[in-house]
DNA sequence: CAGCAAACTATACGCGCGTATAGCGGTCGT
DNA sequence: ACGACCGCTATACGCGCGTATAGTTTGCTG
């Protein structure tokens, strides 16, 4: 295997800078907006060389996502790696690198594809979540895989509504200044539970109710004035 | 003022059934793949009303904006009048009014636009944790207005991914099964702090030291392998 | 040097879209 | 009773897209 076709060694061919375009115009412009023609003219090459590597504009995007998935597991894999760096330090440099794919994958996510990032990321997540369980006092009552599901979706839910967050801050979230108030922000919010342990019972207690009661229909009050 | 042209008495209308159309279909296909003649048919008009009640697809958009937010503002109101009801209906039923039109809302808010919804949560968020920020024994190092755009960003990440988790719970999210299955683990995650207070001082000590060091430039690793 | 395969370009086609405009029927004020 | 108006439809235009295919350059092998 001296120079295979393989996906890998490859980031100064044609196909890499395609590849690196087509992840620009969807992440800014979105799949649909996007045009194979646009993203040739970034590449510096011809409309037909994108068919001719990709064949299509959707398998294109398909590349797209398996190439970020990659980069994601070789991110994760780092920085399980290495634990000696503090928390903070680590989802810093981790946002850091991602940030130029994170309009892509908002747009991805949000369209209901990428779905293997996502599930991807919720195992990760997982993992994390199954480590920290055991020391908690009460057991969970939902799988640690259902929470993982929606804590992945809370977490990504900033890149994904990044302009609405810039937008409050008053400053780009990917600038350092942004990115310092954000973290704040972030672990202003993760060491201050949102509920106190008798609201969480309570609402335990009421859902418990409505599940015993009636399965919650809804109610017929959308046609009110 | 009998009939006049005003935008709220009109619910049964060829123009509100366009607009109902539209917002499903912004929401099932997303903006640019929707299309007027789609909207048309789903709404049993022809194509050329719609242009002809809002002009242009574009404006027939701004029209869904303003529609939906009117219906926060005035969900929101209802909910504040009668505080009686335990926080869980209150969300319960929340969610269930806002169903049909989580789809369109998570597509509009992940393309940017919608921003004068997110502001409107983010107001409406900030009241929120302003009232619940004197009950805290540590003062927030961050504006209430911030903390408030980043957890509407995390709320909203719920709904706009949706699928994600619909897939990851094996349940529709949507669904009695999958909302209360949702709900428990919302209630969950909100009352188990992510961070223990040491390790938020921790992280704040590590912010700090990264702002008065140097700002966080970004790794050179990125094309290491 | 010949030849061939792969990378790449040029050109064209067809389709579906948003948009524009002309025309038709019922309703209401006068 | 009648005509202006509004809601609504039918039809057409032009544009830009994804896709297809034929042609051109380049680089490597025998």
């Amino acid at each position: 295997m001296a120079t295979p076709p393989g996906p890998d060694p490859e980031d100064l061919t044609a196909r890499a800078r395609i590849r690196d375009a087509a992840l620009r115009h969807f992440g800014e412009d979105g799949f649909e907006k996007a045009t194979i023609r646009g993203i040739a003219r970034t590449a510096g090459v011809s409309p037909g060389l994108v068919r001719h590597h990709f064949g299509s504009k959707q398998a294109l995007r398909e590349a797209c996502d398996e190439h970020l998935m990659k980069m994601i597991r070789r991110l994760n894999d780092q920085v399980r790696a290495d634990t000696t760096l503090s928390d903070v330090s680590y989802v810093g440099a981790a946002r850091a690198a991602m940030a130029p794919y994170q309009l892509y994958l908002a747009r991805s996510l949000a369209d209901g594809s990428a779905a293997s990032i996502f599930d991807e990321m919720t195992r990760i997540c997982e993992e994390w979540i199954a480590g920290a369980d055991p020391g908690r006092p009460d057991p969970p009552d939902v799988p640690a895989k259902i929470r993982a599901a929606v804590f992945t979706a809370m977490a990504l839910g900033v890149p994904v509504l990044a302009p609405h967050i810039s937008r409050a801050m008053g400053v780009d979230m990917f600038s350092p200044e942004g990115d310092l108030l954000l973290s704040r922000a972030l672990v202003d919010l993760y060491s201050h539970p949102l509920m106190t342990p008798e609201d969480a019972a309570r609402a335990r207690a009421g859902l418990d109710r409505l599940a015993g009661a009636r399965p919650p229909g809804r109610r017929t009050e959308e046609n009110s004035p």
